[in-house]
DNA sequence: ATGGTTGTGCGACAA
């Protein structure tokens, strides 16, 4: 059988509800991956995540900024997160789905305007937080296999931006992110889902700029959000893609959801969770 | 275009 898997920057869960229930009417993901949740765990819409038919849930979130949560179909066992740089930050969730697969939701930091380490701290924390997962993950066992998901908030690739020339020196795109990700993917081998089945030289993106008077027409996006795969899954990828059109769901989140398709067993479909070690 | 828009929570920030 088919595990969809989605994940989205929603831009606050609370005011898209109705963005949530069309992802779900249109794709019907069995597990979403979600990023800048925006709010504090004793308020998160469980109903609302309950009601879809999300009933495995983690949530992991502050008031007011950044905010992860996993919301499932099928079991999840917690794994422990990670407090990336140590800021006490909502970045990162991690879960154990059946067959032993090892689910890592993350939320990179933007990175602010300047491309500059020195000048910007922002920029700085996310170049450290780029490089502490990178550290991190070569430590980890790979085992049955590792999905990383979320907003990497790294185009890597040049057709992963509407202009590589003009972004170059824009954060999201400078060579020093790129190479910093690049670091990351390399510690497990990943496959990008999307690119593995979209030509590298596609132009591709997963962002548009609130900012734009008419983000279709101008189409100056980026490619910040992914789903990579270990070896023992990527020869079980059965489709990838992003959810352009959610774009221009009302309320819009600037960032479209990405999804793909991994066939698995139907016995691990579903089996029950292994027991937490 | 030192712009432009959105969310949070009610004033700046962060994106």
């Amino acid at each position: 059988m088919r595990l969809l898997l989605a994940t989205w920057n929603i831009n606050s869960i609370r005011p898209r509800a109705e963005p949530l229930r069309r992802l779900i009417a249109y794709e019907r993901p069995d597990i979403l991956c979600l990023q800048e949740t925006k709010v504090a765990d004793d308020h998160f819409p469980h109903g609302l995540a309950q009601e879809l038919g999300y009933g495995h849930r983690l949530v992991r979130g502050e008031p007011g900024y950044n905010g992860v949560a996993i919301l499932s179909r099928v079991p999840l066992i917690p794994l422990p997160h990670r407090d990336f740089c140590r800021k006490g930050d909502c970045r990162h969730l991690a879960a154990r789905l059946p067959g032993g697969i090892e689910l890592h939701n993350l939320y990179v930091p933007a990175g602010g305007h300047v491309a500059d380490p020195r000048a910007n701290p922002k920029f700085a924390h996310k170049l450290a937080f780029l490089d502490e997962v990178a550290r991190w993950l070569k430590r980890q066992r790979a085992g049955n296999g590792l999905i990383l998901a979320g907003d990497l908030n790294v185009a890597p690739l040049p057709a992963d931006v509407w202009s590589h020339e003009k972004l170059l020196g824009v954060v999201s795109h400078t060579p020093i992110e790129v190479e910093a990700l690049e670091r990351i993917r390399a510690a497990k081998g990943f496959t990008d889902a999307l690119r593995h089945f979209i030509a590298p030289e596609t132009k591709l993106y997963s962002w548009w700029s609130y900012r734009a008077r008419d983000w279709r027409a101008s189409d100056r996006g980026r490619r910040l959000d992914h789903i990579w795969v270990t070896a023992p899954l990527a020869s079980r990828l059965s489709s990838a893609h992003v959810l352009k059109d959610a774009r221009d769901w009302s309320p819009p989140s600037d960032h479209a959801p990405v999804l793909a398709g991994l066939e698995i067993e139907h016995d691990i479909a579903l089996a029950r969770p292994e027991p937490r070690r």
